[in-house]
DNA sequence: AGCACGCCGACT
DNA sequence: GTCGGCGTGCTC
């Protein structure tokens, strides 16, 4: 018997399967899907078995050892990995390996285990046990066994010399069960709410949908209820022997929802997330794998589950970017969810207050039904949205926090209520710059300025991490006039501070927070009310819930419209609906301030009037005009090289190569030097391509891709957008 | 990915 | 003369 194997080598070079013999006391273990350990070359590598062959022509090696007692890839998988190897241009292996939990990876000096649980079982029945017993020590033990046949040993730990004596009389025996480390910290039990009417009528859409590949968009404004909905479908689904696999962002997944997901489904979740421990990545895992759970709840990468009999897909924040990978393979979880439902007859539902302007362009042409739910489920309105002018407020030296805003805040500390102040920048100052000479920080690996971060006294550089510390005077005159210009979080902390001497305040951000646990301390203890102010950057604005937060203020609303790339008006709209978002969850009515330098701005003046559609025509407008998504695809082409002017003739060689090839509607910008030219002594270059329909399109970039392996100093990547 | 093979420069 | 730099190429 002969395999083929996929070699567990993420590397393109390796990315074909290897044809193996299997010695005959191995021939019972092989199935597709299982891992089997290889002599390759002079290493010993783990791989995939993909095929199985009764006969082979090539002169092959013996396989050393079947890993897997089932296979870690179902059919379902390998099929996907192969549909993602074509959607993204990335190799095999690297597609199986994002599949799989990081214990099933090769392992590199630190094996995950499974973990094993001992027990205590009864070798004989209990009423002889007692009768045999005298020992009242023992007894005690014994007496654990009252309605039961086992016991975890840790119970009886007291008495550990008794139990000791017991199994050496051969009274007990001691057995190990596997056992699953993670456990949901709720105990409590929720009930699910009766729908409101509106929701009720949302529900009914999608619920006769069931057994259909159709994809739903759920607009829900915040606050409408759609976990509601939610709740019940996957309910629905529980009841026909269905499965529900429901994803959401990286950052909401944290305790509050999983918690409500876990009062209402007791013993059905598996939940997948980047806080959990590689073992208890693996145990969930091994829970969904074997049928245990029929509940996923996840971010990213819970959409390759090994979930069987799927009977909804549910993708929550469905605009959240947390939804495409930045690594290779970077795919989109929607396009992943869409092939499972394929595969599984089932719907998909999108739910979000601010959906993609390509969701939404699909809804309306009916591509997507269309689900609305526009009206918050408690009757709260919507909180109430001020834009304020900032040229105004730097004239009457407020340039940090304008007059209105600070009225507010001290306002809202007086009622004991909570404030939010969001501001996209980490760090102290952004730029800092000699008086004398001129001077700015700049990265030496980058291209560019560094900031100042007061915390650790250093200034640093966002885009590779460089960092030297803060030096008194110019490195390059010597004079002792550096000034340090531009906010940033830690700046606006100490300023809170000190105008705001008795409120208390905290501060979220990547710096903030890089400790395993703060995230979820400091959102705890702003729930509680131990603080009044909490400010920080985008972090700050997705998926929380703070009955008593009823002001949020955007300190720098033009940061994000200024971003050089075409989503960045979506992306401002989405941040400061979310944001608002925050404001009135509960009792109070919200309120929001944005500060700008540019108050007539279109998409303010949407998130000001909570106008979804008529920014949506708006943008859709521009996007129509400049041929951007939804009316255009796009790939992007990044060539990298540490030598400059290899990077630029290779990027003109390859635009007119693409010119020569690709069909002549489809249009090809740059080669151009990219956002981030210059990282970590890395030179990028980009060339864009817009087309619609394009047959040639794909092959052409697949030769391209392959060409550009046998390159050594540039490398290509090729990446798809819609 | 790793590891050998191979072809050039700086040494005991 | 040899040691070792890492560019190139292969692994069933």
């Amino acid at each position: 018997m002969y395999i083929e194997v996929l070699i567990e080598i993420k590397n393109k070079h390796v990315d074909k399967t290897f044809t193996y013999m299997v010695p005959s006391n191995l021939v019972m273990e092989i199935e597709i899907g299982k891992r089997v350990l290889v002599p390759f070359g002079h290493q010993t590598l783990e791989g995939y078995i993909t095929n199985i062959l009764p006969s082979s022509s090539i002169d092959s090696r013996e396989i050393l050892e079947v890993i897997d007692s089932e296979p870690v890839l179902t059919n379902e998988m390998l099929e996907i990995g192969v549909f993602l190897k074509e959607k993204t241009l990335s190799s095999l292996s690297a597609c199986y390996s994002v599949m799989l939990p990081r214990a099933l990876k090769a392992k590199k000096g630190t094996e995950i285990k499974k973990k094993l649980e001992t027990y205590l079982v009864l070798m004989i029945p209990l009423e002889a046990a007692l009768k045999k017993c005298k020992n009242e020590s023992q007894r005690k033990v014994l007496e654990l066994f009252f309605n039961r046949d086992k016991i975890l040993k840790k119970e009886a730990t007291i008495i550990s010399s008794s139990v000791k004596t017991l199994i050496k009389n051969e009274i007990l025996k001691e057995v190990f069960e596997e056992a699953y480390r993670y456990k949901i910290a709720s105990h409590l039990k929720g009930e699910l709410k009766k729908l409101t009417s509106l929701q009720q009528e949302a529900y009914q859409k999608i619920y006769q949908g069931f057994y259909k590949e159709r994809v739903f968009l759920l607009h829900g404004v915040t606050g409408s209820g759609k976990t509601e909905i939610y709740f019940h479908l996957i309910k629905d689904c529980l009841n026909m022997g269905k499965s529900a696999l429901v994803l959401v962002p990286e950052i909401s997944i944290t305790s509050q929802l999983v918690h409500r997901f876990s009062e209402i489904f007791p013993e059905n979740i598996a939940v997948l997330h980047s806080n959990l421990s590689d073992g208890e990545k693996y145990d969930e895992w091994r829970k969904i794998s074997r049928g245990e759970v029929n509940i996923v709840i996840g971010a990213r990468s819970a959409i390759f589950a090994p979930l069987q009999n799927i009977g909804i897909i549910i993708m929550d924040e469905e605009h959240s970017d947390s939804y495409k990978q930045e690594s290779n393979p970077k795919y989109h979880a929607l396009d992943v969810a869409k092939k499972r439902s394929e595969i599984h007859h089932c719907p998909i539902l999108l739910g979000s207050a601010t959906p993609t302007l390509s969701s939404m362009a699909r809804a309306l042409k009916q591509v997507y039904t269309y689900v609305p739910l526009l009206e918050r489920a408690n009757g709260k309105v919507l909180p109430t949205c001020e834009i304020v002018d900032m040229t105004e407020e730097v004239a009457q030296r407020h340039p940090i926090l304008s007059r209105e805003l600070e009225c507010r805040i001290i306002e809202k500390l007086n009622k004991k209520e909570q404030v939010l102040l969001l501001l996209n920048r980490r760090g102290h100052s952004t730029t800092i710059t000699c008086s004398n000479c001129g001077f700015t920080y700049r990265c030496p690996h980058c291209d560019i300025s560094l900031t100042y971060h007061k915390s650790s006294n250093t200034n640093r550089c966002h885009y590779c991490g460089y960092t030297v510390f803060k030096e008194e005077t110019c490195p390059k005159c010597k004079e002792d006039s550096l000034n340090y210009y531009g906010l940033g979080t830690e700046k606006l902390e100490d300023y809170l501070n000190e105008i705001f001497p008795t409120a208390k305040i905290v501060r979220m951000d990547r710096d903030s927070t890089s400790n395993k646990g703060s995230y979820e301390k400091i959102i705890q203890d702003f729930s509680m009310h131990k603080y009044d102010i909490m400010l920080g950057t985008q972090m700050i604005s997705k998926g929380l819930d703070f009955p008593l937060v009823s002001l949020v203020g955007i300190l720098n609303a033009d940061a994000s419209l200024n971003i050089p790339e075409f989503k960045s008006n979506e992306k401002t709209f989405d941040l400061l609906c979310q944001a608002s978002g925050r404001a009135g969850r509960k009792s109070t009515t919200g309120e929001v301030i944005i500060q700008t330098f540019y108050p007539n701005n279109f998409v303010l003046n949407c998130v000001k009037n909570q106008d979804y559609f008529k920014f949506y025509k708006f943008e859709m407008n521009i996007r129509k005009t400049l041929k951007y998504p939804p009316f255009y695809y796009l790939v992007h082409l990044s060539i990298k090289s540490k030598d400059y002017e290899l990077a630029k003739m290779e990027s003109l060689k390859i635009k007119k190569y693409l010119s020569s090839q690709i069909d002549s509607e489809s249009i090809i910008l740059g080669p151009t030097t990219a956002n981030m030219f210059l990282v970590n002594k890395v030179y990028h270059f980009e060339i864009l391509i817009k087309y619609r329909f394009d047959k040639k399109l794909l092959k052409v970039l697949k030769e391209l891709d392959e060409q550009f392996l046998i390159y050594k100093n540039v490398t290509l990547d090729i990446e798809f957008e819609e």
